[in-house]
RNA sequence: CGGGACGUGGCGCAGUUUGGUAGCGCACCUGACUGGGGGUCAGGGGGUCGCAGGUUCAAAUCCUGUCGUCCCGACCA
C-alpha cells in the first residue's frame, strides 16, 4: 500500500531552522526526516527512521555475507568487566555512568569490546570453533564535550559494531581484510564516496588500523592523500619525513645578541634567516613532568599527536617558569636542558648531525651551531607536527594534499589487548591453550545518514540515492479533476509491483507539492497532471533532474530502469 | 573545558540601546476565489518574553544568578 501524505502528522519547514548549520543537518530537518530533542540527541521521524532502516538492512546484508553473526547486547553495562581492561578510568569523561539503586556502577556503553571478548570466552571452547565473527547493530552513548553539526556527531547513535575473533595473526589480516572489503561494498552501496587512509588506533589500542573517510567540507577529520602513488591517511598518522644530512660543517656553538625576538616570527627577522632554520622548543606539562616538545621553527606543533604520545598535556605557564628559574620564556634551548631531568621529544626533522639556532636559555640571547646529537639529546623521535598541504608524501616524495572528512567506519586490528585481559584462551589441536586475536569494525550507521545527505542535496533539497531513499517514488497529483483518482490508482499499481511508493494527496497547491517533493529527494516523481485522462504522465529523475512524459502504464517500466 | 553568539506563539525574526498597551512574516483555523512551481482576499485563534531572584509606581527591556542552544578550538562511529 502506498503511504499517503495527507495522513502524516510531520510537516516540512518553510524557513532554514536557526540551529542548523550545515547541509544535512539543514535538510533533514526542514524535510522532516528528523527533529532535535537536546544536544547531540535526535528523534527520527518517519521519513529518517525509513532511511535509517535502509541503510542498517545495507549494513546487515553485507556484514552476513562474510558470515558475521548478528547478535544484540545491552547498552547499559556494569562495570567490572570495564576494570579489567582499564577502560573505565581510561575513557573519562566521554562515558555516561550511571549508579543503581544498589550504589552499583554501569555505563552506557561506549563501545563493546570487553563484552564481546567475555561473550567468545564463554562461547569458544575449541580452535574448531575459529574463526568467527560477531556484531550487532546497536545504540552507543559517549558524553561529547561538544555535540555538533547536527547527526554528524551526536552523543547517542547508532553504529554496527564488530569483532573478529583468531587463533593466528594471519587469521586476523584474513578477517580483518574481509571486514575491509565489506565496507568498501556497503559504502558503494549506500552511494558514499569514502576514502580509506592509515590511521592511528588511539583508545582501541592495537596496531594495525584504518579509516573510511567520507570527503566533505564540513568533516571533521584531516587526511592528506597523494596523487602520485595513492597514499592515504589522517593527518596525525602521517610520519615525519628524516632529515639526513647537515648542510655544512657547523662550527662550535656561538651566542648571540637577539634582543626582544621571544617569537620565531621576530627571532628569523631580526638574523634574515628562514624560520626553517630555528628550532621552536614548546613546553608541556604531561602529569608533573615538564616535557620539550622540538620542532622546525616553520612548523606547528600539532597537541593531539603530543598527547597520543604523552597523554593529556597543557601548556606551560607563568607559574612554571616561575619553578622552573633555568627555563627562560621565549629563549628555551635543548642545549641547556642537556644534564637536567627533562625529557626532550623532537621531530624527526631535528636528525642527528643538523644544526639550528635556537634559544641560549639567556633573556634576549639565542644560539647557533647548536648540533643535535652533539650539543643536545633527543631523548625521543616522535610524530609531533601539524602535516600541512604540500608535505612530502611518505611512501614516495611526492605533495601530500590536504582535504576533509568525516569518518563513517573505521577497522582496527586489536590483537591480543583484550584477550590477554581476558584470559582469552582455546585448546588447539594438540591441546596445548592458545590465546586468541582479535579485531574490531565499526560503521557510524546514524552519522552515514547525515552523510549521505551531505554529499547527495542539491539547492532545492535531498537526492537520496535509489538503494537508502525512502520510497522509490512519489506520485504527485496536480489538477482537481481526475489527478488524485488517477494519482491513487497508479500508486496502487506501483506499490503493487514491489516499489515503495508515496503520495501527496494533500489539499496544497502543485507549487507546494512539487517544491516539497524536491525537498524530499525521493529518486523519483511522478507528476499526475493535465494529461492525465489521456493516461499520460510526467516522470522526474531528482537526481538528473529531467524530466519525460510517460504513459501510465509503463511508469514501473520508467522508474526500475 | 577555553573563546564567541543567542534564548520573545509551532518555525524564522523585530522590539532591549533610552523601562510604560507584546509586534511582523510563515505555519494553523473559517469562508470565498484560484488551481502545473511555496497563489489572492476577508475574518480568526494562539505567547509564563528560558528559569529564579532583585531594582522600580511599572521589567521582554536594568542588575545578579542559573539553565539551555548554536558556532570556533582540544576527542570519536
Amino acid at each position: 500500500m502506498p503511504d499517503l501524505m495527507s495522513t502524516w502528522f510531520v510537516r516540512t519547514l518553510r524557513e532554514e531552522p536557526a540551529e542548523a548549520e550545515v547541509p544535512s543537518h539543514r535538510l533533514l530537518l526542514r524535510a522532516g526526516y528528523v527533529r532535535r530533542v537536546a544536544a547531540g540527541g535526535y528523534a527520527w521521524l518517519p521519513l529518517g527512521l525509513r532511511v535509517l532502516r535502509n541503510v542498517e538492512r545495507v549494513v546487515r546484508e553485507e556484514m552476513d555475507r562474510i558470515g558475521a553473526h548478528e547478535v544484540l547486547f545491552p547498552a547499559l553495562l556494569p562495570r567490572e568487566p570495564y576494570e579489567a581492561t582499564g577502560r573505565w578510568a581510561a575513557y573519562g569523561a566521554d562515558v555516561f555512568r550511571v549508579v543503581d539503586r544498589r550504589g552499583a556502577d554501569h555505563l552506557l556503553a561506549p563501545t563493546h569490546e570487553e563484552m564481546f571478548a567475555l561473550l567468545a570466552k564463554t562461547e569458544l571452547t575449541s580452535y574448531k570453533d575459529l574463526p568467527v565473527s560477531v556484531y550487532q547493530v546497536q545504540t552507543k552513548f559517549r558524553d561529547e564535550p561538544r555535540p555538533r553539526s547536527g547527526l554528524l556527531r551526536t552523543r547517542e547513535f547508532v553504529m554496527k559494531d564488530s569483532y573478529s575473533f583468531d587463533l593466528t595473526d594471519d587469521g586476523l589480516a584474513t578477517s580483518y581484510a574481509a571486514h575491509r572489503e565489506a565496507y568498501l561494498r556497503i559504502f558503494a552501496r549506500l552511494g558514499l564516496d569514502v576514502r580509506v587512509v592509515s590511521a592511528v588506533s588511539g583508545a582501541m589500542g592495537g596496531s594495525e588500523s584504518e579509516e573510511f573517510l567520507a570527503p566533505t567540507p564540513v568533516g571533521e577529520d584531516t587526511f592528506a592523500s597523494c596523487a602520485q602513488c595513492g597514499y592515504a591517511a589522517n593527518t596525525e598518522a602521517v610520519p615525519s619525513p628524516r632529515r639526513t644530512a647537515p648542510i655544512a660543517e657547523p662550527g662550535p656553538v656561538e651566542e648571540l645578541d637577539t634582543p626582544d625576538t621571544p617569537t620565531i616570527e621576530t627571532l628569523a627577522a631580526h638574523l634574515g634567516l628562514p624560520a626553517s632554520a630555528t628550532l621552536k622548543n614548546l613546553l608541556v606539562v604531561a602529569g608533573d613532568e615538564i616535557v620539550a616538545v622540538g620542532v622546525p621553527g616553520d612548523r606547528e606543533v600539532d597537541l593531539r599527536r603530543v598527547e597520543a604520545l604523552l597523554g593529556p598535556v597543557r601548556i606551560v605557564e607563568a607559574a612554571d617558569f616561575a619553578a622552573h628559574p633555568e627555563l627562560v620564556r621565549g629563549y628555551v634551548g635543548p642545549q641547556g636542558l642537556a644534564g637536567r631531568a627533562f625529557r626532550y621529544v623532537a621531530d624527526p626533522r631535528v636528525a642527528p648531525g643538523t644544526s639550528w639556532v635556537t634559544g641560549a636559555n639567556r633573556p634576549d640571547t639565542h644560539a647557533r651551531n647548536v648540533v643535535a646529537g652533539r650539543d643536545f639529546t633527543v631523548s625521543e623521535y616522535a610524530d609531533v607536527v601539524t602535516v600541512v598541504d604540500g608535505d612530502p608524501c611518505p611512501r614516495c616524495g611526492g605533495p601530500l594534499t590536504l582535504a576533509r572528512g568525516v569518518e563513517v567506519g573505521h577497522v582496527f586490528q586489536l590483537g591480543r589487548k583484550y584477550a590477554d585481559a581476558f584470559g582469552l584462551d582455546v585448546p588447539g589441536p594438540d591441546g596445548v591453550p592458545v590465546r586468541l586475536t582479535m579485531g574490531s569494525y565499526g560503521i557510524g550507521v546514524s552519522r552515514a545518514v547525515a552523510v549521505i545527505a551531505e554529499q547527495h542535496h542539491d539547492e532545492r533539497g535531498l537526492v537520496w540515492p535509489r538503494e537508502v531513499a525512502p520510497y522509490d517514488v512519489e506520485v504527485v497529483p496536480v489538477g482537481r479533476g481526475d489527478q488524485p483518482a488517477h494519482a491513487r490508482d497508479l500508486a496502487d499499481r506501483l506499490a503493487d509491483t514491489g516499489l515503495r511508493v508515496l503520495v501527496d494527496d494533500r489539499a496544497a497547491t502543485a507549487g507546494v507539492k512539487l517544491t516539497d517533493a524536491e525537498l524530499i529527494g525521493v529518486p523519483w516523481t511522478v507528476v499526475v497532471g493535465r494529461r492525465a485522462d489521456e493516461g499520460v504522465v510526467e516522470v522526474r529523475d531528482r537526481a538528473r533532474g529531467d524530466s519525460a512524459e510517460v504513459r501510465m502504464d509503463d511508469v514501473v517500466w520508467a522508474v526500475t530502469r
